[in-house]
DNA sequence: ATCACAGTGCGTATTTTTTACGCACAAGAT
DNA sequence: ATCTTGTGCGTAAAAAATACGCACTGTGAT
């Protein structure tokens, strides 16, 4: 199955996949646990012959994550020659044949490729990670608390979370959270993207005067304190604003 | 020669480089004219085996404009199966034929490839374009009065100035400039790319304060009515304001 | 010579946006 | 009741962006 799968891709161009979730107030990303082995990677997946780029990554996020139209965005290609960082393509090559079971002679997966960067931004509630036929794990871990990664997956990563905070006003960032969220979540949300401090009271007052913002007519259950007022995106509108760019 | 090119590069990956020059007062692109026919295209490429995707670009750019060490970024990768816009594939694949002076036949260019795309931000002054062996011409034209291209190079383009727009904080569009220019050459400059008019007086007094701008003793000679003062930059503190992002 | 003119160069208001922060109130935990 | 955590509303100061007046300086036309 899997070389079936192999022979219907294109050979030079990989995809890499950071997908971004946002839960209990943190930032954190799908990895993957390789079989018999305790090395971790990012999702990917390759390009078949007849699907387009954003036909392939969409296709892969599903897989992962069983999620459809999820929010894409390609933030860069990787197309240096070594792309192995803190393990060698020798030791990469050990780990592949383990997780496959078999020798890799003809398979040729590890020749030069050029691997294009997407991160995606969906609801942690809602994706229910799934491993492949490689890995025998697929959970979320903390940004800023991650494995050794293999390949320059670990500075893919790193390139993804600068590429989201320098385009916040930009995308969808609202995505991340659940539909119906409290504004302490959104800004919480913000806050961690950013990683600086916002002022509580500014940032309620700036986002509640956007008309893309729905206030619900009910509160958070189950709150630790007190019920919070529920909030919902009219995403419509919510990707309008983000074309000219929504402040804070 | 050209066949001993294609034997060593990746098949699957093609680069299409948007080449910006700013000259006369217009933002430039540079197109290449493919030979006995009258199509014209973006200047591309493709990676060598044993090169990075860093290199490749920046070999294809210094082939084509003979200028060392130009900025240049990754804008997009371009993946859709079907990429002809004005002309079919059929169309194209005739226009090639012609421009090789030969078949193709065994040589497959056109068929499934992912296209990585860059701009770059040259000093139109110091370019010399060059064609290469599939094209008769090499030349600037404005890029708000462009000819059909080949592929979708056209929207190739869109989505270059596009991006320089949206990023003209970060990005060192004083490459774009010769090493002296005048401060009415800065200010057209990005009142080109921005597409919108700035004050004169506010523009310059913003920029005046900036400490990458070195103002130098001598003025603009020739100059129509009267010799304006020449300014120069700064490289390493300019590159370092625009990772903070550089206003207006 | 002098006058019109295009462009540089400097300054001062005004408006808008961002940032700072005070405080009332609501409701679960103890 | 009272402590605590978080919502919700307001006002004030600081900073940045915008608007615009005007003097000066060379050059070409008259």
């Amino acid at each position: 199955m899997i070389r079936e799968y192999l022979e219907n891709v294109l050979k030079e161009v990989a995809l890499d996949i950071v997908i971004f979730a946002f839960r209990e107030g943190r930032m954190e990303v799908l990895l993957l646990k390789w079989k018999h082995t305790d090395k971790y990677s990012l999702p990917g997946g390759r390009i078949r012959v007849d699907e387009s780029l954003k036909d392939a990554v969409t296709r892969t996020v599903e897989e992962r994550t069983g999620l459809k139209g999820v929010f894409l965005q390609q933030f860069q290609v990787f197309g240096e020659l070594d792309r192995y960082a803190y393990y060698s393509a020798q030791q990469t090559r050990e780990y592949l044949e383990r997780a496959l079971g078999e020798s890799l002679e003809d398979l040729d997966l590890l020749s030069r490729t050029v691997s294009i960067g997407y991160y995606a931004l969906v609801n942690g509630e809602r994706a229910q990670p799934k491993p492949d036929a490689f890995t025998e794990a697929c959970a979320w871990w903390d940004v800023h608390d991650l494995p050794r990664l293999l390949f320059d997956h670990n500075h893919m990563i790193v390139r993804a979370l600068e590429t989201l905070r320098r385009e916040i006003r930009y995308q969808p960032v609202g995505q991340l959270l659940p539909e119906k969220f409290t504004l302490g979540e959104l800004h919480r949300l913000f806050e961690v993207i950013l990683g600086i401090p916002l002022d509580r009271r500014n940032f309620h007052k700036i986002v509640t005067g956007y008309d893309f913002l729905i206030r619900l007519n009910e509160k958070k259950v189950g709150a630790a304190i007190r019920a919070p007022q529920l909030y919902s995106f009219n995403f419509k509108k919510y990707y309008a604003a983000l074309k000219e760019g929504v402040g804070l």
